[in-house]
DNA sequence: TATAAACTATGACGTAACGTTAATGTCAAG
DNA sequence: CTTGACATTAACGTTACGTCATAGTTTATA
């Protein structure tokens, strides 16, 4: 079965406009073009569409999504798996935000004392990785036009994932330290701590020390990693001191 | 206490842009204004920025975030309250999405058929809201051009809130079915379905009856109003013939 | 005290993702 | 054949900032 623009635009609540810029910029090619000049879709194009629109509702950009969809190896089953993740990651953000949302009325009818973070909870993916970049304007200020460009880039699937990725590579860290700094697992962790890094700035050898040395020294780090565990900040700068010093 | 531009943009998570641009078009203003220019925030600051920041996670456009929150009568208990409804629904919309994206992996494995229609459930909200557009093209075509400017004006949280009126609206309808179209309850029924019409088009008297008539006649309303009720959409134009005529 | 880095301001241009309008060709039904 | 619906392309406008340039102010350190 073949649809025009109206058809499928009908179908899938979206403006005939929205399809036509899709086309423009490659994103959903119709399947045939007729001799009037008409776009014509079939059934492939309305699976597309549907994946287009999961990931534009993931807050995607559309030259991120043309690029994902693009790919020879994309497997719409697989990505429909992560769709589902994610937007369940979504929900999970949407329940703190309630209950922020509670807390603040809880707040301002006297029951509940509320700090000034806690007011943004919720919202705080975006203010973790605010926390990320500033370690890197400490080290070299000249990587923040960079890391302000790649941050940007990613969609907001792709930061909750960073962020999520964040939290197991500091994990890890916590996990390898009853074998000590210098354990394989340790210097595993700080490979993955690494890797971490290199969402927001690819740093040279020498700089990851002064990077851990930064969550020990700099107390808004330093009261981040307590939280995780009271003595995550130095077991970090040790293990990379070991790393460090072997390469 | 006193917060600069940045230190509210990272509790807040926003970026010091966006913190002048809210400045700028009235929506946030600073407490006060230093001798040197600078922009200086309060705690009554903080709390209105999270309202912002809410209505933003709801999609509302700025400048009607700011004519809300500026009202005399704003009462942030009662938006809070307001928001945590919104954000369910969010949730609840998400859910759908998800239960489609799993039907999709189930009908992409062979286990399960799928209509075109149900390919985008989880969206129908704007797809809903196509159809009573739709409706309005019928009658008066110069109406299409106010319409989507109404539409368009309305949030996302306020088109679900439509939305769900409407339903309510042909559920009066159902519900004073017993009592027959002339009925107080099928009128008053028809008085709500008019104002629901308000979102979209302002109606006059006489072309109340060619758009109910229209559910009755036009397959795609009739279908719609079927799955309702099997007699709704004759006794809506049977209620609104009555109406008519008693104006 | 001087200096450098961090922070602040305003101005201005650019961008993503469309919405809207104009002009014009095509299709379908009466 | 006529008319309304549908299609096209082109082009301008909109929202909500991001980015960059320029220059003043603050803060911490030597």
């Amino acid at each position: 079965m073949t649809y025009t623009v109206k058809q499928i635009a009908r179908l899938a609540g979206v403006s005939a406009r929205t399809l036509r810029y899709y086309d423009e910029i490659g994103l959903l090619k119709p399947a045939s073009l007729g001799e009037n000049g008409y776009r014509y879709y079939d059934e492939d194009c309305l699976l597309r569409l549907q994946q287009i629109l999961i990931f534009r509702e993931l807050d995607m950009p559309l030259e991120q999504i043309k690029r994902i969809t693009g790919r020879r190896d994309f497997d719409i089953v697989i990505a429909l798996q992560g769709h589902k993740q994610e937007l369940r990651k979504r929900i999970v953000q949407m329940e703190r935000l309630i209950a922020t949302v509670e807390r603040t009325i809880r707040h301002l009818q006297g029951e509940e004392e509320m700090s000034e973070q806690e007011m943004f909870e919720g919202f705080s993916e975006e203010q973790q990785a605010e926390y990320e970049k500033e370690a890197m304007e400490m080290y070299d200020p000249e990587t923040v036009k960079a890391s302000n460009a790649r941050w940007r880039a990613y969609s907001a699937a792709e930061k909750q994932r960073i962020f999520d990725e964040g939290n197991a590579v500091y994990k890890a860290f916590i996990d390898s330290m009853p074998q000590g700094p210098a354990s394989p697992q340790a210097q595993s962790a700080v490979e993955g701590w690494r890797r971490h890094m290199d969402y927001f700035w690819t740093p040279a050898v020498e700089q990851l020390l002064f990077l851990a040395q930064g969550y020990v020294d700099e107390p808004r780090f330093r009261a981040t990693f307590d939280k995780m565990h009271p003595a995550l900040a130095e077991f970090i700068r040790d293990a990379v001191k070991v790393y460090v010093q072997g390469k």
